[in-house]
This record gives structure tokens, C-alpha cells and sequence, in this order.
DNA sequence: TCTGGGGTCCTAGGACCC
DNA sequence: TCTGGGGTCCTAGGACCC
């Protein structure tokens, strides 16, 4: 256990709908709910305006209008922008240690104690940590990230959550039990709603109530893997090191439908185009697998997976549709399904056809480095002409650079502002105007030394 | 207008091998 | 012929996270 608050925790505020009220002025100071705009969409990011009205993630985006005011923001999200903004931050980062876990577009762990920059004591890092707050803050034109500070990622990690937005916590050594002991267990990561009710109905609701039991008994409760787990961090005992790389263990796709389907033939067609961004992000990423993972979600919601193993691995989408169109044939769908997917997993560095590529250099087919790793891997779906989506960076050959406010029964409507430019006229227009294009994200980032 | 999409880790049973 | 223990691989499902 170390001895100095060394590892960091940030976490950015609503960063989904923080980054869209940096770039639509309009939206300052309303609610904003960033998610799926398809009828079965649900929330990724609700602004703190929009969570007073109980707007929250992976709620359903229907839910979340029936809850809040007329004049909240629906908007689909534009992940571009989000991961210019996390780049930003995490160099950021990059220049406090060496030593830093992304661990996911919005969160990440530092280990200060990876540098040898002088003391680490809670003034210290308390000092470095509000400095870091505010470079945030001015780097990315508004976004705020919540900090944690402490002698694990465990204490870090909740110490993000404790005050956010905005905040910063900062655990002492020696202080992690009394920290933590007063806190609902749901505040581990690792207990989630099943859990939480398991531990309910042992009595236990505060991570004291969990320092106090048997690790025996949660053994018992909860499995020897994940009972042996939270006995540990109900104690604070921490020893997970911050790691910088960690190796893709799996590939996938999927999709939702607006509606059921039943129909085989157009089941097998989706499965094609799932398989080929699968086999393309593999290629990018210059991995291939040896399982194929067909999910299936019925209309009741009910999901399974099916998978096969081959004997080579692949990145190949024809060999990976022909597996999984293979496992769908044995899947009863009769009744619909509202979804489904593609994975590939068992994955290793190398594709079979590497060998040949040796044997033949001029069969050597493209790799990672020479495509811009971004767009190989996630390709920005290009609306089409009529179906604007709400949220979306446009501009129009007269008035300049705006975004969908809404688009409907064949129109769209467009505000036209940007960063920094104060909230303009909204015009409507016919959806296939063809003075209207889809546009990149505004970058205001170096725009504005 | 109930419930996205991309992941990780664990469990448990059966096959198979030694 | 019967019994059995341990290890690994594969498959399916479930909990959880962001």
C-alpha cells in the first residue's frame, strides 16, 4: 500500500452534453440530453440541468422526454467532437506521468508516483490537482473533469464521484476505512443492481456493513472471485496498478431495429454489413480471431449467444459472415428479433495471410500505420440527405456553419451559431436543399491560441 | 415509443487428455 | 474394468462498466 495520494482519478462532467453546450452558446445553462434519437434510443449523457428533472443514463430517450421541460435539447451524439475533446485531455495528462490509464473516452487514471517530480504529500497533489482542473477546463473551452486523489484506484475512483461536477477529493493515507466506510456499496465499482440486492438482503448497505462480514460468507453470496474482491476493497486493500496499454480481447457490432425483424433474408444482409465494420476495425487494429460470436436479442428481450471456433484465426468479413449467418441458421426467428451482433474474439497479433505475406511481399495488404486509425476503425455515418439528425454540424452554402435543431416531414431546421459565435437566426429548410451539407465538428481547438 | 453499443470478467458444465 | 483428480479448451449466460 503506498504511502502518498499518488493515483489520480478524472473524470469529465457530463461530457457528452458539456461538449455540445461548448459548441451550440444556446444550449449554456439548459438541459441537454445526448443519446439515441431512433425510437428506441436511450441516454448516454444528460446535462446536470436535464438530471434535475431525472433525466439519466441508459435511460430510454422516451422516458427522458416525458420527464423534462419543453425546450430541453435531444440530440444525437457526434463522437468526432468527444474524442478530439478526449485527446485534448488526456495530453494533458500524458504530460503529469508517464503512466496513464484511459479508461474510456471520458476517465482515466494517472500515477504520479511513475514520475519522480518531487513530494506528493496532500498539499502537493492537492495543488497539482487544481492546477490540472483548470487546464482542463481552459484546454478543452469548458469542459470541467472531477478529481480523485488517493493511495488506490479504488479511493481515487470514488473520490472523482464524491463532489461532482467540478469536484476534487483527496483521500489522506490512513484515511481510506474512514473514507470509505460510511459510503453505499453501491459506490464500488463491481456493484451493480444485482449485487446491491444480494448484500440488501444480507443486511448490508454501507461499505462498513461489507468490512464487517465473513469473507467466507460473501464467498458464499457471491462467487469466490467477486466475494474475495469486494472483501478486499470494503477494507481498502488495493492493489491494482495503473496500466498504461491494455490488449483488445474482443471485436464486435451489433444493432438494434427501429423494428423487429423476422425475416431471414434481411437478418442475413445485416449480419453482412456487421461483419464487414468487424472485419475492417480488426484489420485496423491489425488483430484476427479464432471465435465468431453470433448475439441474438428476441422481441421479448430475451438475448442469446451463439459461437464457433475455427481452427485459424481471421479478419476476413466473409469468412466471419459465413460463420455467424451458419450459428443464426440454428436460432428460432420466428417471433423477431429487435437485435443483433457480431463478434470476434480469442484474438492474436497476427492474420493468417501474414505468413503468405512474408513468402510474397507483393501480396502484403495494407496495415494499421498506413490508415489513419480514426476513421478505419469507426467510420462517421454519413446521414443521408433527407434524414438529418438532431445535434448534427452542418452548414449551408448562404448562412454559414450551424447544426439540426430539428428535422421532420421533410424539413430541417438549422441554428446557426458556433463556439464562439453567439446564438444566430433559426431557418428552416427543405431536407434536401442541396445548399445544406453535413459538416465537421467545429474546431475551435487552436482557433483560439 | 421500455430497455444502445462497445466492452471485460466470471461461472458452470461437458469434452478430452494425462 | 472401474474409479478419480487435475488441467485445458470450448460454449452459454450473466453481471457489470462507461
Amino acid at each position: 500500500m503506498r504511502d502518498t495520494p499518488s493515483i489520480l482519478h478524472v473524470d469529465l462532467d457530463a461530457m457528452f452534453a458539456s461538449v455540445e453546450q461548448r459548441d451550440k452558446p444556446s444550449l449554456r445553462g439548459r438541459p441537454v440530453v445526448v443519446g439515441g434519437m431512433g425510437g428506441r434510443g436511450v441516454v448516454a449523457t444528460a446535462s446536470y440541468e436535464a438530471r434535475v428533472f431525472g433525466a439519466r443514463s441508459a435511460m430510454p430517450v422516451a422516458e427522458a422526454r416525458r420527464r423534462c421541460p419543453s425546450g430541453t435539447a435531444f440530440l444525437a451524439p457526434r463522437f468526432a467532437a468527444y474524442r478530439r475533446t478526449s485527446q485534448v485531455v488526456m495530453e494533458l495528462l500524458a504530460g503529469l506521468s508517464p503512466l496513464v490509464e484511459a479508461v474510456s473516452i471520458d476517465e482515466a487514471y494517472v500515477d504520479l508516483a511513475a514520475t519522480s517530480t518531487g513530494g506528493l504529500d496532500i498539499r502537493a497533489v492537492t495543488e497539482l490537482a487544481l492546477d490540472l482542473k483548470a487546464r482542463i477546463r481552459a484546454a478543452t473551452g469548458g469542459v470541467t473533469g472531477s478529481v480523485g486523489a488517493g493511495t488506490s484506484k479504488l479511493i481515487a475512483k470514488i473520490g472523482s464521484d464524491l463532489h461532482k461536477p467540478d469536484g476534487l477529493t483527496v483521500v489522506a493515507p490512513g484515511q481510506e476505512r474512514a473514507f470509505l466506510g460510511p459510503l453505499p456499496v453501491t459506490a464500488l465499482s463491481g456493484v451493480g443492481p444485482a449485487t446491491a440486492e444480494r448484500l440488501r438482503r444480507a443486511g448490508v448497505h454501507t461499505i462498513g456493513d461489507l468490512a464487517g462480514l465473513a469473507p467466507a460468507e460473501l464467498i458464499e453470496r457471491l462467487g469466490q472471485a467477486h466475494g474475495v474482491a469486494l472483501y478486499r476493497l470494503a477494507r481498502a486493500d488495493d492493489g491494482r496498478p495503473v496500466v498504461g496499454e491494455r490488449e483488445a480481447k474482443s471485436v464486435s457490432a451489433e444493432e438494434t431495429f427501429a423494428a423487429d425483424v423476422a425475416d431471414p433474408a434481411r437478418l442475413g444482409a445485416e449480419l453482412d454489413v456487421l461483419a464487414a465494420q468487424v472485419g475492417a476495425r480488426l484489420r485496423a487494429a491489425g488483430l484476427s480471431g479464432r471465435t465468431v460470436t453470433l448475439k441474438a436479442r428476441h422481441f421479448d428481450f430475451t438475448t442469446i449467444t451463439r459461437s464457433t471456433t475455427r481452427a485459424q484465426a481471421t479478419d476476413d468479413p466473409r469468412v466471419i459472415t459465413q460463420a455467424a449467418r451458419r450459428l443464426l441458421g440454428d436460432v428460432d426467428v420466428s417471433g423477431g428479433l429487435r437485435l443483433i451482433g457480431v463478434g470476434v474474439s480469442g484474438l492474436t497479433e497476427f492474420a493468417q495471410d501474414d505468413l503468405l505475406s512474408l513468402l510474397d511481399p507483393a501480396a502484403r495488404r495494407e496495415t494499421a500505420a498506413d490508415q489513419a486509425p480514426d476513421e478505419a476503425a469507426e467510420p462517421e455515418p454519413e446521414p443521408a440527405r433527407a434524414g438529418w439528425r438532431t445535434g448534427e454540424d452542418v452548414r449551408h452554402a448562404v448562412h454559414g456553419a450551424g447544426w439540426v435543431w430539428g428535422s421532420g416531414r421533410g424539413r430541417v431546421t438549422v441554428r446557426f451559431e458556433g463556439p464562439r459565435t453567439p446564438p444566430g437566426p433559426v431557418r428552416t429548410f427543405a431536407a434536401d436543399d442541396p445548399a445544406l451539407h453535413p459538416a465537421d465538428p467545429p474546431d475551435w481547438h487552436g482557433a483560439e491560441g
